[in-house]
DNA sequence: AGGCGCTTGTGAAGACGTGCACAAATCGCG
DNA sequence: CGCGATTTGTGCACGTCTTCACAAGCGCCT
C-alpha cells in the first residue's frame, strides 16, 4: 500500500498498522463526514466546528465529535477542526490513500448505470473492469471500457488488482458470480441484486436494494396515513401526536 | 390448499388495527423476510419455520421470530408460519396492499436505469412519472412514460396520487426538487443525491449513495489488509474456506 | 498577564438492538 | 388419551449506539 505521509500531519504515520477497530456506526458516518469536508474545503473554509461539520453532514454535532475521537483525531478547542488534516485523515483510516480498483459485473440495465457513473473517481474508486455472462454484450464499449466475459475474471482480476466487486446481475445469477469473485480473491461485494448472499468469512457483503427502500419508505407512509386518518369516533382522545411524534427520525430529517 | 384459518387476513379494511410502531430495525428487516417467504411460496412451500425462513433471509432465527411477534402474527408453535397468512401480515404492515405511486425525477444515468428497471411492478410499486430539468430529455420516452418537465409535477402529483418520491438527479439539483416535492405533498423521499437533504418534519428521507457503500468496504479492506500484515494469533478469518459457504450471517460476515 | 468566551473531548446514563435459553403450545402417533 | 417431538413466543442479560452535560484546553482581547 502507499506510504503517502500527510504533510501536516502529526507523526502518527510512523507506526500504525493497527488500526483502531472503530464502531461499525463510526465507519458508516465517515463517508458522509468526508463528503462534507470535502464541499467546505472547496467553499474555500479553513477550518470547521463539530457543529458546523455536524450541520453539513445532517448530524448530532455530539454524535460527530465521539466519531473522530475515535480516530484520535485532533481539534483544537476553542477553534475547531482544521479541513485538510481532518480530509487526510479520514481518507486513511478509510483506506483512500491509494484508488481502489473495482470490478462490475452484470452490464444490464442497472449495471450500464453504474459503469457510465464517473461519480467515482472522485472519491477514491477506479471501475477497471467489466463483465457479464451474456455473450451478447460480451464487447460492448461503455465509458471507455469493454465488456469481458465473465469467464475472464479470473486474470484480468490479477491483472488489474481487483479490490471490490459489484454485482449487478439478475437475482438468481448472484450466487454464482459471488463465489466467482471470492475464488480470485475479492473479499469485498457489494451487491445489487435482490438475494441473499452466502460467503465465507472474512468476506465482507454490504447490499442495496432499491425495492426494500421503497418498502421501507412505504411503511411510514402507511403509518402516517393511519394516524392521520384515525377518526375521534370511539372517545379516546389518542389521536394527539404526542410531544411532536412527527419524525421517527429515518435519516436525520432536518437540523434538530 | 388446507382451509387453515387466516385470522385478521381479510377483514380490515375499514377497521385500521392500530399498527404498533415497530422498531426501526424490525422495519428494515421486514421486507427481506417478505422477498425470502415469496420465492419460499414459489417454491411450493405451505409453511415455514422460524429457523428455515431465517436462513433464507440471512438473519438469526431468534432475532426474526422477535421481529414477527412484534407485528403480533400468528405462526402455530411445533409446526411454524402460514406463508400465505405471513405474506399477508407484512404486506399489510408495510403498506403494500395498495399499489403505490412514484415520482421519478432526474432522469440522467442512474434515472434511466431506475426508470427502466421492471422490478418495482412485482414489489408493490409503480413508477407512475418521470420528470427532468433538462429541457432536452423532456418528451423522451422511456419504459412507456414519458419524460415531463418537472414544472409540470404540481399537476401531475395531483393526477397520480403520487405516494413516493424518488430523486436522482445531481447533487446541486437535490434540494431544490426535496423542496418542491414537499411542497406538492411527497412525505417520502429516497435521495440518491450524494448531499444531505433539509426537509420539515414529518418527511422521510432515506438515502442511498453508491459512493458511501464503497468507501465503507474500503475501510473493511484496509483494515483486513492491515491484520494480515500482522503477526496476530486470529489467523481464523482469512485461511479456511470451510466446506465451501459458510454462515450467511445478514451482511457483514465479520464485524460481529 | 489575566480573564473570558468558545470548542473539543469524554464520562456517565439512558435507549436501543441482539441472542440465549426456556416455558408454553401444538401436532402426530402409538 | 396421553406422551414426546417440535417450534413459537418471550423474559433476561449483554453489548452497542446515542445523547447529555461538563471539565479541560485554546485563542483573543483588554
Amino acid at each position: 500500500m502507499s506510504q503517502h505521509r500527510h504533510p501536516g500531519a502529526p507523526d502518527r504515520a510512523g507506526a500504525v498498522p493497527a488500526l483502531p477497530d472503530l464502531p461499525e456506526a463510526t465507519v458508516a458516518r465517515l463517508p458522509e463526514y468526508l463528503r462534507a469536508l470535502h464541499n467546505l474545503a472547496d467553499a474555500g473554509h479553513e477550518t470547521v466546528s463539530s457543529e458546523g461539520l455536524a450541520g453539513a453532514a445532517g448530524v448530532n454535532s455530539a454524535k460527530l465529535r465521539k466519531d473522530l475521537s475515535h480516530l484520535g483525531s485532533y481539534g483544537t478547542r476553542g477553534v475547531g477542526y482544521d479541513l485538510a488534516l481532518l480530509i487526510d485523515q479520514i481518507e486513511f483510516v478509510l483506506g483512500l490513500t491509494q484508488r481502489r480498483a473495482v470490478a462490475l459485473v452484470g452490464v444490464g440495465n442497472l449495471g450500464h448505470a453504474l459503469a457510465g457513473y464517473d461519480g467515482f473517481a472522485g472519491r477514491g474508486f477506479r471501475i477497471a473492469a467489466l463483465f457479464d455472462a451474456d455473450a451478447s454484450r460480451v464487447g460492448e464499449m461503455i465509458n471507455g471500457l469493454v465488456v469481458r466475459h465473465v469467464d475472464e475474471l479470473p486474470r484480468v482480476a490479477a491483472e488489474e488488482a481487483i479490490s471490490i466487486g459489484v454485482i449487478a446481475t439478475p437475482a438468481p445469477a448472484a450466487q454464482a458470480v459471488a463465489e466467482q469473485l471470492v475464488a480470485v480473491g475479492v473479499t469485498s461485494i457489494l451487491n445489487f441484486a435482490p438475494c441473499v448472499l452466502s460467503v465465507p468469512d472474512g468476506v465482507d457483503v454490504r447490499k442495496v436494494d432499491l425495492a426494500i427502500e421503497l418498502q421501507i419508505l412505504s411503511f411510514h407512509e402507511h403509518r402516517k396515513a393511519s394516524l392521520t386518518a384515525l377518526p375521534a369516533a370511539g372517545g379516546s382522545a389518542l389521536t394527539a401526536l404526542p410531544g411532536g411524534l412527527a419524525t421517527p427520525d429515518t435519516q436525520e430529517a432536518i437540523g434538530t
